[in-house]
DNA sequence: ATTACTATTCTACGAGTAT
DNA sequence: TATACTCGTAGAATAGTAA
């Protein structure tokens, strides 16, 4: 993906709405975007093979949808811009249900190199074991590419026990707007973006009375 | 502006996080962008020369300040990617303070041409006058552009008493969170782009207790 | 050290045209 | 009609270097 191909992006995004495709020949999208036939066929094909849209070629035309990857390129850019133009909000509000982890959790939290530390940054002592939190909604899962732009307490990184503990940020946060806890994201992180881990002194499950696949919302003040 | 200065410029936003300027050699620069000091070095002097960005040259590189120039261009696309990736909002608030006009608005609102069709889209007769708002914050000059991305009711264009009177743009608001109103958009604005023009069936001074300089408040169902 | 000029390389655009 | 190929050329990127 070339920086030359944004332009021709976003217009394909603002006729499609992001979602949905568009129907457009190569003739009229170059006289749009002030470019030649050619030059507009080129752009679209390098757009297919960079794997950002998916073309069909129809009689008159052609049908263009963008991509999973295509929609990424720009909601990075956008994050990017919202970063700078959006002013400090107040509190960033994340919806998502209880997924079950793999136990990891409870091993790192559990470590003398990090409990300490926990205890120092965030006031509290942990409750042995995370809670993992999938976040449901396309623009939740926006919401946590912002937190990189806020400030965070973090966690060094170091070696004890004779292995090594990489840098861990957290963000202080309320579930469900009445048990405090934690937002921790581990710098080299082993969850999909779309799973956040969440550490409380309390055990949240008990403390939220909620199973796996119940909703819960996370309030992080920033 | 050539679209190939879209990246230098967002970079050179993110580092002096839009306000403030930033320090840095064309070599530096060309080296975080993937470039050559000389390409960095000439997209640096054409971004001045389009007055997107301000430099000064200083022993060991040289200082960039985003003009308000380069600020619109980035706000701009800024823009259009939040009309993408935005849920439909629920309302729009805008904050700004009562400034007196030249009684133009009065004018207007009190042509039969208008009147007839203010009463007929919007259910009111306003009330011969209208408050104009000073909006007071960066972002709410950004929120009047967002308007543009709403659906709003029209005041068709046409020729009256001998004279033509263009489209005008209406958005149902809530002044103060109280009285019924509506922001008008003429076509061609007689405005600076930080005015906004709000009728109401009442007198909204009077209805709201207020005077020139005061805050109202003005909430867009969107 | 820098910035930025000049010369050269090379990429990208668009005219012509095949499919 | 479309899309998209070839290819001559314009303009952009870089190397070398001056200031």
């Amino acid at each position: 993906m070339k920086n030359s191909h944004l332009f021709p992006l976003l217009t394909l995004a603002k006729k499609g709405k992001v979602k949905g495709s568009v129907y457009i020949s190569s003739k009229d999208f170059g006289k749009e975007l002030g470019v030649s036939q050619q030059t507009a066929s080129r752009w679209l094909k390098e757009l297919e093979s960079f794997g950002a849209i998916q073309r069909e070629l129809v009689r008159g035309g052609q049908t263009i949808t963008i991509t999973e990857q295509g929609k990424n390129y720009l909601k990075t850019l956008f994050v990017d811009m919202c970063g700078l133009f959006n002013k400090k909000n107040d509190e960033l509000v994340i919806d998502g249900a209880i997924v079950s982890g793999i136990g990891e959790g409870k091993y790192y939290v559990t470590r003398p190199f990090y409990k300490k530390q926990f205890e120092d940054v965030l006031g509290f002592s942990p409750y042995p074991g995370t809670l993992n939190i999938k976040l449901t909604d396309e623009t939740d899962i926006l919401l946590t590419k912002f937190l990189d732009r806020y400030p965070s307490v973090n966690l060094k990184s170091g070696i004890d026990e004779g292995r090594s503990f990489g840098h861990v940020r957290c963000y202080k946060a309320l579930i469900d707007g009445r048990v405090e806890g934690a937002v921790i994201i581990p710098l080299r992180t082993h969850h999909p973006p779309n799973v956040i881990e969440i550490i409380s002194p309390k055990n949240l499950k008990e403390a939220l009375k909620k199973k796996d696949g119940d909703l819960v919302r996370i309030t992080i003040e920033v």
